[in-house]
DNA sequence: TAGTGGTCTAGACCACAGG
DNA sequence: CTGTGGTCTAGACCACTAG
C-alpha cells in the first residue's frame, strides 16, 4: 500500500502548511524520487487528493494546493448519524423495532423478496434534549442478524463493523426537502409550517449486499451536505 | 485516450443489457485482451465506471453490474441550471445586473481583492410560468469579460464554454434548507411558511481560477440531489 | 522550447474469495 | 488451490502551459 502512505504524508504536509495554499507542490517526478516509488504510484495518490479537494493538478503547469474548507459537522453518508456527534451527547429513542415483510419498494431497494424478513426500525436522535432526526431503517435480518434494542439505541453501524466485522463500502443517496408527516410532527415537535431535509439511501457491504434502506429526516438547523464535483473529459 | 473508449463501450453494453444487472462481467484480463490494451488501462476505465455507480469490483471474485438508477432531473453542480431543463421551457428574469466591488465573503470565495470588480447578478428561473429558482451570482469581470443582459437571460455557462472557450472543471458546494428572505418571497411568490433548498457554490476553471460564487435557492418541489459515495480504505 | 502532468505498456507479485 | 481484482514498476511517448 505505498500509495496510501504517500496520501497520508502529503495530507499531513498540506495540513501543516509545509505545502502552502495556492502554491505549487513538487512535481510528480520529484515526489516519485523522494518516496522511492514509481511515477504511476504517485499519480494514484494524487488522484485521491484531488478527489478529496486538497490539491489540483494542472496539465503542463504543476500541482497546486487548494483551500482547505473547515467542514462543520456535515452529513457524511457512509458514517451514519452517530459518528457526527460526540458520543455522550446524542441520545436515541426507539419508536419501532419490529421484524416484518418488506414492502415492494423496500424489497426492491434491498434486492430481496417480499416474503423475506427485514428489521423495521424507527428512531429519533436527540441532542441536548432537542429531537433532531427521524430515522426509518430497513435491514434484512439474515444480512444483519442479532440486532437488539440496546444496539439500536446506540450505533447500528458500530455493531455491523466491530461485532459482525462487515465492511460498509458504498451508499447511493438522494437529498430532498419535505414537509413533516404526522409522526414527524409528533416526535420532533413540528407543525405543518416546518420542513425537513430528507435523505433516502441504500447502503452496501463490500460483497455487494445491500444491507440498509433508510429514510432520515433532519431538522434543517442541523443539516448540511458538502461536496466537491470534478469533471474529467 | 484508450480508457475513454473502453468506458464508452462498456457503458453502452450495460445500458443495452449485454452485461446484465447483478451478473458478472468479463475479467479484467479478458477485457484487456478484447480491447487490445494493457490491464492498467482497463482498470482505469473500471475505476470510473465504479465511481459512476455502474459497476462494482469485488476483489477475488469479479466485476458485477449494478442497478442503473433512473435519475429524474437532479441538480448537477457543474452543468448549471439551464442544462437541467428543455431549452425552450426555461425562462429567465433578470432582477439585478451590476458591476460592484465584492463583499469580504465574496472576495474570499473568488480569491480576489475587495477593490476588484465583480458582476452581481440576480436572476429568477421560470418554468411553465412558475418561478422555481432564485439565483445570486458573482463573477470577476476580468475572468468572465463581456457579459450582456442577453447572455444572462440565457445561459452564462454556455457563453463561458462556447464563446470564451473556457473549461469548467470543478465545483465546491454546500446544500442546506433555508427560509425565504424578502426578495425570495417577493419574486417566488412565497410566504414565511415556505422553504427553499439552497446551494452555495464556488466554481473553478481548468487553470484553477474561481470564476463563480453563487447562491441558488430552489423550490423544494423541483429540487433533488443524487450521489454515490464510496469508501476505499 | 523546456518542463509539466496524462496516458499507456508488459509483466511481476500480492491479497482475497470461494470451491 | 485457482482465479480474481489490487498494487507496483521503469520507462516511453503524448498533450498541454508558459516563458
Amino acid at each position: 500500500m505505498k500509495y496510501k502512505h504517500v496520501i497520508k504524508v502529503l495530507t499531513e504536509r498540506i495540513q501543516n502548511n509545509i505545502y502552502q495554499y495556492g502554491k505549487k507542490m513538487p512535481t510528480v517526478r520529484e515526489l516519485a524520487q523522494e518516496f522511492g516509488v514509481s511515477v504511476m504510484t504517485i499519480k494514484k495518490a494524487l488522484d485521491y487528493l484531488t478527489q478529496y479537494g486538497l490539491i489540483e493538478k494542472r496539465q503542463g503547469s504543476g500541482i497546486y494546493v487548494k483551500m482547505n474548507s473547515n467542514k462543520i459537522n456535515p452529513h457524511i453518508p457512509l458514517l451514519g448519524n452517530s459518528a457526527r456527534f460526540p458520543k455522550e451527547e446524542l441520545k436515541t429513542k426507539v419508536i419501532v423495532f419490529d421484524v416484518v415483510h418488506p414492502s415492494k419498494d423496500v424489497a426492491e431497494q434491498l434486492q430481496i423478496n417480499e416474503d423475506d424478513f427485514v428489521y423495521k426500525i424507527e428512531r429519533i436522535r436527540i441532542l441536548d434534549g432537542k429531537p433532531l432526526i427521524m430515522e426509518h431503517v430497513y435491514m434484512p435480518i439474515n444480512v444483519i442478524p442479532g440486532l437488539t434494542k440496546e444496539i439500536i439505541e446506540n450505533s447500528i453501524y458500530t455493531y455491523i463493523q466491530k461485532d459482525l466485522n462487515l465492511k460498509i463500502t458504498s451508499s447511493n443517496f438522494t437529498i430532498t426537502g419535505v414537509r413533516p408527516d404526522n409522526d414527524d410532527k409528533k416526535y420532533l415537535n413540528l407543525t405543518d409550517t416546518d420542513f425537513l431535509m430528507q435523505i433516502k439511501q441504500t447502503v452496501y457491504l463490500s460483497d455487494g449486499t445491500a444491507f440498509e434502506y433508510s429514510i432520515d429526516k433532519h431538522l434543517p438547523s442541523e443539516f448540511s451536505y458538502e461536496a466537491i464535483e470534478t469533471r474529467n473529459d
